[in-house]
DNA sequence: CGATTTATGTAGTGTTCGCTACATAATTGC
DNA sequence: GCAATTATGTAGCGAACACTACATAAATCG
């Protein structure tokens, strides 16, 4: 997992992966089939419900504590040293060589999945009444995931705690400002 | 360029790049030394500061035009038709095998080096008054450069010239609350 | 024109890629 | 304990990778 998150899907090798797996080619087809399923394996592995930052944060009494927490949830496990920086679904398939397409439409599923909850959550909100009825909420979820997103980039550029922190200080006032 | 900047670098082979450009690789070497020759010279004109809406745009007369000028001219790029959607510099170097790691650290510098455009006009704008003089150019810049690494992605995953316009618009919200 | 230089195509180089046939070792079931 | 099944290591598959030696064609220049 941490080689797919570090280097992406084509950027990790199979001798990258048997030699730290500690395993030779035949085991890790015998268990995993191919290198696609291995690295959806390690997918989900890593985006698991009960450890991911969004889908914890959705749970939050109103939409905008559930932004906030999933923003900052991220923001910190981006910058946490002891993993790759940065979120593995956004950043091991964005590029890739022909005849992968599908590991790439695969990640970009599961974004789209995160979208819709998060745009579930602002709806949500907007029916309890802890938004305003004019809030939008497709744009509400794009510019959150927007910054998601964007903050993965960041991450990988060497921005640590502090400063992805501070960029959702900024995108926090910006809900504010949005969501009214 | 444009096949680099579709499939990244190391998605892209040379007979991609010699079938494309009508050349066999002894021409290719000769012209350009280098897959990552190649490379550099495509990014170069991808970035060439007389076409780059970021580059244009620091010349607005005020820092907050300047920045939302560069996230609207960039976000309407990103979402141009034809070509491939979002940004070359933050999306074809993201993840790469072991022995690239100098393509992406020539990327992550181009990306630092907006960061600091960005954050210099800013400070332009504070020394100038047309920010006041608490604006913490640090956190604005970062903010901005999130959002326009953010819209990369959007791009990349269909959304739309629309879409990613309105995530400026609450992007350029989060700018008013942050810079006062 | 003839000689030199420059540019291009042909046909490969060695390396690494994802993946597997085959044989051996470990485990299971009666 | 012995056969059947499962798991693992050895060695190497064809294909694609970035790249290049060599020969030929084009262009330049006296």
């Amino acid at each position: 997992m941490r080689l797919f998150w570090q280097h992406g899907y084509e950027g990790t090798s199979l001798t990258m992966l048997t030699s730290a797996m500690g395993i030779t080619p035949t085991s890790l087809y015998a268990a995993f089939g191919s290198k696609d399923g291995l690295f959806r394996e390690a997918v989900e592995l890593y985006s698991a419900p009960e450890a991911s930052p969004t889908d914890r944060a959705m749970g939050a009494p109103t939409a905008r504590e559930a932004v906030e927490r999933m923003l900052r949830g991220n923001a910190d496990a981006y910058a946490d040293p002891d993993t790759p920086p940065g979120c593995m679904v956004v950043l091991s398939g964005i590029n890739l060589a022909e005849g992968h397409e599908h590991v790439g439409r695969y990640l970009a599923g599961l974004r789209r999945a995160d979208l819709d909850k998060v745009r579930a959550r602002i709806r949500r909100g907007v029916e309890e009444g802890d938004l305003p009825a004019g809030a939008d909420p497709d744009v509400l979820a794009s510019f959150a995931v927007t910054v998601l997103h964007g903050l993965s980039v960041q991450a990988r550029d060497g921005a640590g705690r502090e400063r992805l922190q501070a960029v959702v200080d900024g995108a926090m006032a910006g809900w504010d400002r949005l969501a009214r």
